[in-house]
DNA sequence: CGAATAAAGGACATTTTTATCCTATTAATA
DNA sequence: TATTAATAGGATAAAAATGTCCTTTATTCG
């Protein structure tokens, strides 16, 4: 569904809203390491969600990312994947034809647009906050 | 979504079923012509769907892939996604922990359990036939 | 100012996916 | 039986995704 890149870019999000809740800034290797993922490549990823305004970066000694509690509301995953990701799970034919609409539909695209829309709505529906706030209460987690 | 192995693999077992209702076999040539996929590589996926019984394939002149009529109500499309890109789209985590379940949830698993569920109830219930026939009447479409 | 710390970013390596090429096997038919 | 047409399958190549390493830049603090 969604790239490795782009699953890691969601669980760091998630990590470092967690943290900023409680006036934290995290490291790359603290967020590599909480949520279980390469750190070299993880870095790079956050340096994409730091250029789209995702998250926030500071550089220097007590630097590191955090989110503005603002942002955690503002911020919803689909921001995320269409950074990392781009649009072509917005967009895209569930077959792979370079045109695919409804004028000019696959066998498969009114069956797959009820499934896009449903998955489209719950990723613009769904805040950082809201994933960050699961997690600190223990109800879910973000390695294993 | 799915890999373009897969992609052409539903593309691929469309056109063969379209082609099967008039009776007629079709040759890997003819089929990526068709759907407008690389040829040789084409001819691999085919083998994995002649290799799960998704498709029947007949050596020689005269020879090609086809798909019994009975076997166009039969087939859904999980069977195809299943036996070319395995089960991960059904299976796997949408954030990639190796272990999320409802003990142990990601912050996604609960949405994503839902878009899943009506991912795979659509999969397993679109046989080939109903595609074919969306093809045949020139309502749909498979290149371009 | 200098040392230390952290992100930014370029270059490179590895792995997986996608794609191609060539030979072997099978079967029809002249 | 020889030829030809078709799939099967192994080996390889190319491209994309994933992952690593090292240098540069910015910032804090002694």
């Amino acid at each position: 569904m969604f790239s490795k890149a782009c699953e890691y870019g969601i669980r760091a999000a998630v990590y470092i809203a967690l943290r900023s809740l409680d006036g934290r800034r995290v490291s790359v290797n603290e967020i590599a390491e909480e949520i279980d993922s390469p750190i070299a490549f993880t870095a790079k990823i956050l340096q994409q969600l730091s250029r789209n305004n995702i998250i926030h970066s500071v550089k220097g000694p007590t630097g590191g990312f955090e989110i503005e509690r603002a942002a955690m509301d503002s911020v919803k995953l689909n921001m995320i994947v269409k950074a990392i990701d781009g649009d072509a799970i917005y967009v895209g034919c569930g077959l792979g034809l370079k045109e695919c609409n409804a004028e000019k539909p696959c066998p498969l695209h009114d069956k797959f647009v009820d499934i896009r829309t449903d998955l489209s709505k719950m990723l613009k529906s769904t805040s950082l906050f809201e994933l960050a706030t699961g997690l600190e209460v223990g109800l879910t987690y973000l390695k294993r």
